[in-house]
DNA sequence: ATAGTCATGTAATGAGTTACATGATTGC
DNA sequence: GCAATCATGTAACTCATTACATGACTAT
């Protein structure tokens, strides 16, 4: 149920409405927990029916602007607190490794050289986004480079092990 | 719809009924691609429908020994060559880290710090496999031991980077 | 006027989880 | 005889994806 505290932790920044929290996920969360605008809006009147928000004001368009109410906070922080992360991290690309002895050694080769260029790529993206995240000691920008460094150890990490995967092949 | 494939690839190395398949999902791809007895007895009858794979023995208490076709081994090779893996990778732990400005500092670190530990247990849990698997030159243990070395890599990053991002919380 | 963007929702489908239900065979 | 394990399936529910549907407001 992880959406519900992705959208309790966005609105603990202000009230917003689905539009808005739409394109902070697009923008902020995409690579950690993407969402589309169906289950948004379903999950926002969940939330307000269990109590966690409310709508605070009506604008034009039918806009309605959801605010955190004090149990979604309470919520949201037993959630980050007390709840241990699920450890499942299906990868689909990782799967397929098991099964490369299926195909000529060449193609997987290939398959594993061309995971080394994704992460390559990858990385490369991450330090261009760096550059412009730099500075700056707010909560946003020190929780936001520790993820984004997250991102950056992964993509050289997996660069680094597709390389090496592909040596390892007879 | 990577289930499909995996159930593919298990059965790429022998026949296999459901409650085989299902062992070999716990012991050896629980932490790549988690599957349940319900999900795996539902893709077999989808997949023997399909014509890829097709009940080759009957044995004692109803058991059916499945067997890949020539269409499911086309199937999984198209799939290990020519489909782009997935970019999603959902993660509730790195979700978290995003909110963390929402509770004290002490406790944001907390969470850090518990963080690497578990990614650290991790680390010593698979060193301890890898000492069992080691040679070998098998297919199997070839891409077995590439894909546990991601594993590996993939925790010592983590329990890295958790220390690191401990000491960034203010 | 009209294109762009703001704004909310519903429906169908697929994938995954948990719980339930049942029974045959084997080894001691 | 009985416990363990082998063996298959169904049902209910939640979560996620894609597509459809509709309309109001704003700036040019």
């Amino acid at each position: 149920m992880s959406l519900r505290h992705a959208v309790l932790g966005l609105l603990a920044q202000g009230p917003a409405s689905g539009y808005d929290l739409m394109k902070m996920f697009d923008v902020s969360l995409s690579h950690v927990w993407p969402a589309t605008q169906s289950q948004l809006y379903a999950e926002l009147g969940k939330l307000a029916e269990a109590g966690f928000v409310d709508v605070a004001t009506r604008g034009p368009r039918g806009r309605k602007e959801y605010a955190l109410t004090e149990e979604g906070l309470a919520e949201l922080r037993h959630w980050l607190t007390q709840i241990e992360p699920t450890r499942v991290a299906r990868s689909d690309m990782l799967l397929r490794v098991f099964f490369l002895a299926r195909v000529p050694q060449e193609q997987a080769r290939a398959y594993l050289r061309h995971q080394a260029g994704l992460a390559a790529e990858r990385v490369e993206r991450l330090e261009g986004v760096r550059e412009f995240v730099e500075s700056g000691d707010d909560d946003l920008s020190v929780y936001g480079r520790i993820a984004l460094e997250y991102g950056l150890r992964l993509g050289r990490m997996q660069r680094e092990w597709a390389e090496w995967a592909e040596r390892q092949v007879p």
